[in-house]
DNA sequence: GGTGCAGATGCAACCCTGTTGCGCTTGCAG
DNA sequence: CTGCAAGCGCAACAGGGTTGCATCTGCACC
């Protein structure tokens, strides 16, 4: 997404919350927005290097922005969480773990099966992740 | 599995391997192979609190074995590794993370899909993790 | 049954991701 | 304009995992 356009529609998002619009969460969303991947904590530093906002600042922008469901979490193998901008349904498409850069990226064209139907006895499914490991383009 | 069955097939898995030998790898297979469900490097070392091994040694352990193939590393939501004994094929079944108590354990009811087919041009898929998250019978 | 040494272990110190406590600042309702 | 709850920045901390290095030990060879 464009820088302008990002803008515009993360000022448009985080105004639609009700909540207080402040400029750490307008620049952090853009910063989602723009990028078409999912970044992590540190990639996301690095896009807002221009006038850094504080880390704890950008953890609790984060946190404020999944639970507004305007962004996702997503776990990925090397202990780092990362984040993306909430523009689909985040439940339908598999995640791809790059396993050399630790890139990770949104497979729209793999599908994920729905929950399982047949649990043991006393569990409750909430939800599924399914992440392909391998190679990216970049590093192949 | 009880506790001498473990210690054998231990020491056999780690004999079949034609590397060292050594106290603190048998002992972690036993252990892994005494639990049924994934285990946390910190459950490990509670597990091994009798005489313990050092927390490095632990982790240069369970790296040795993974690598051996003896064991699996499966990626938890809670940023800590969670190990198995290879006891079957892990490619084949799902994960069950507990968003509660953190715990993960095997689904094998559950069968996961073959990799897909379809990746986008320069990427190749390497392997498949499916984990199921809700609540255990434990914490429900 | 020795013996040498590559490889394994233990210890201390470190890194990295993420969190908490707390005083200062600010968006915004009135 | 003004008050104040909510947000922010700083510093300090916590947990999981890794690295460097000196010491120890399985085991191949004698």
């Amino acid at each position: 997404m464009q820088r302008r356009q990002a803008e515009q529609v993360a000022a448009a998002r985080v105004r639609a919350t009700g909540e207080r619009v402040t400029p750490a969460r307008l620049r952090v969303l853009a910063a989602l927005l723009r990028r078409g991947e999912a970044a992590s904590h540190h990639e996301l530093e690095r896009d807002l290097a221009a006038d850094a906002i504080d880390r704890v600042t950008l953890y609790r922008v984060l946190d404020w922005l999944v639970g507004q469901g305007l962004a996702h979490r997503i776990s990925s193998a090397d202990r780092a969480w990362r984040f993306t901008a909430a523009d689909r349904r985040h439940d339908a498409h598999a995640h791809f773990h790059c396993n050399r850069c630790g890139k990770v990226l949104c497979l729209d064209e793999v599908k994920t099966p729905r929950l399982p139907a047949a649990m043991p006895r006393g569990f409750r499914a909430e939800g599924l992740e399914v992440t392909v490991k391998g190679i990216c383009a970049g590093c192949a």
